[in-house]
DNA sequence: GCTTTAAAAAGTAACTT
DNA sequence: AAGTTACTTTCAAAAGC
């Protein structure tokens, strides 16, 4: 039963790996049938893995960015796909590059109401304009994360290198707008919201 | 030639061509989109201020002068919607609104939390509505909001459901499509925030 | 600034059925 | 009118224009 403070899940975690030598995509390209390269379009070879499903940017330097992992261990076991399809396939790499998560996007939910027009007159650094999109754009300074708010209570935190950032920042939301008094709970559903997103932490 | 830039850099700096020039680019806005004049001098305000604070710099005049007049609408009370301003400048949407978010960020201005009730006296011109209509539906978006059903909605589209929930009320019979053409938003919009407004404030709709 | 990737939120838009 | 798809906003990195 209790739907006290607000909840949040990790969607999407961007990190950089860099394998420290010069790739030649062309070739990389020809090999790999899944591979998408045009470099007119963009100087990234693009890799989509489906195990774990996360796409991966790969660049002549070496250098790569992988999205998509929504935990650190699908995120490990990409970069070794990535690292033992390039062995595979006639590049050099080393066998554990350096990985560095540049960017957690997490959505959450305050579970409670949010009452945006008195929020963005009291918060700092806050933007609120419906006409152009339905969520209070937040930036908060510490953590120094960006937070969407809806109207629901759902929220997007994003901008976020650990997750510890993004826990740290989504009780401090919560703590801030219910000290405001921008907070409301339905009149009947203090204690519902029958989903079941238990595995929220 | 050399002489006539130097007379022409003693007698007008670059901030004095961009200012003419957005000046320029803010009449013609004002002439084709029918802007009143106290809104033009408000958005020429802000430009200068922007041209102060650099804020110019590596952006297009047509862009910055467009997101003042936004800006400037929205503070004189009598927004337009930024896409239907983006049809007369030739810079892109997206252009125009990072120089308005810029302008929200690095000016001190206050601009007033948008609100629908400024988007009925439009719809109301247009289709020619009473004044009791208009009464009605200001009354209408005022218990909206209270009853917190308006959080994240296009004002546009709350406006015009409430104009059109009003006309009904008031034994008009235009149609949706009437409402959402003269609010700048689908037919779909407008049953939408009819559905909800309706629901939510328990409006009964005379059956004609 | 742009190009490309991924992901969520809620609203709006444009097509199809 | 329902469904689907897709775009709006936020973020960060990569290499190069």
């Amino acid at each position: 039963m209790s739907t006290t403070g607000p909840t949040y899940r990790i969607e999407n975690i961007v990190a950089t790996v860099n394998l420290q030598v010069e790739l030649d995509l062309e070739m990389l390209a020809e090999r790999l049938a899944m591979a998408e390269y045009n470099p007119d379009q963009f100087p990234g070879l693009i890799l989509r893995l489906t195990k774990p499903r996360i796409s991966a940017l790969i660049f002549r330097t070496g250098k790569m960015v992988a999205t998509g992992a929504k935990n650190e261990e699908d995120l490990k076991n990409a970069v070794r796909a990535l690292v033992k399809l390039l062995k595979d396939h006639g590049a050099d790499v080393p066998f554990d590059p350096e990985v560095q998560v540049q960017n957690i996007v997490a959505s959450g939910n305050l579970h409670a109401e949010v009452d945006l027009e008195q929020a963005v007159l009291m918060l700092e650094n806050a933007m609120y304009e419906p006409e152009q999109f339905p969520g209070l754009i937040y930036r908060m300074t510490n953590p120094r994360v960006v937070i969407l708010i809806f109207g629901s209570g759902k929220i997007v935190c994003t901008g976020a290198k650990s997750e510890r950032d993004v826990a740290t920042a989504v009780q401090k939301l919560y703590n801030q707008l219910k000290e405001l008094g921008v907070l409301y709970v339905e009149e009947g559903a203090e204690e519902e919201e029958s989903e079941e997103e238990l595995e929220e932490l | 030639r050399l002489r006539k830039w130097q007379t022409r850099a003693r007698v007008q700096t670059s901030y004095e061509r961009n200012f003419i020039q957005a000046a320029q680019e803010l009449e013609r806005l004002k002439s084709s989109m029918g802007v009143p004049r106290p809104c033009v001098e408000q958005a020429l305000e802000i430009y200068r201020q922007a041209l102060e604070k650099e804020l110019v710099r590596g952006r297009s005049v047509e862009a910055m002068a467009a997101a003042a007049l936004y800006m400037a609408c929205r503070m004189m009370r009598m927004p337009r919607p930024l896409d239907e301003l983006v049809r007369y400048t030739k810079a892109s949407r997206r252009e125009v609104a990072r120089c308005y978010r810029l302008l929200l960020r690095e000016l001190n201005v206050k601009v007033p939390i948008s609100d629908p009730v400024l988007y009925i006296s439009r719809i109301a011109e247009q289709l020619k509505l009473s004044g009791e209509v208009v009464k009605a539906a200001i009354d209408i978006l005022q218990r909206a909001k209270k009853a917190g059903i308006t959080a994240g909605k296009d004002p546009a589209g709350l406006a015009a459901a409430a104009v059109y929930i009003a006309s009904l009320m008031h034994g008009d019979n235009r149609t949706q499509k009437d409402f959402a053409v003269a609010a700048g938003v689908t037919e779909v919009t407008v049953r939408n925030r009819y559905k909800e407004l309706a629901k939510a404030l328990n409006i009964k709709v005379p059956v004609k």
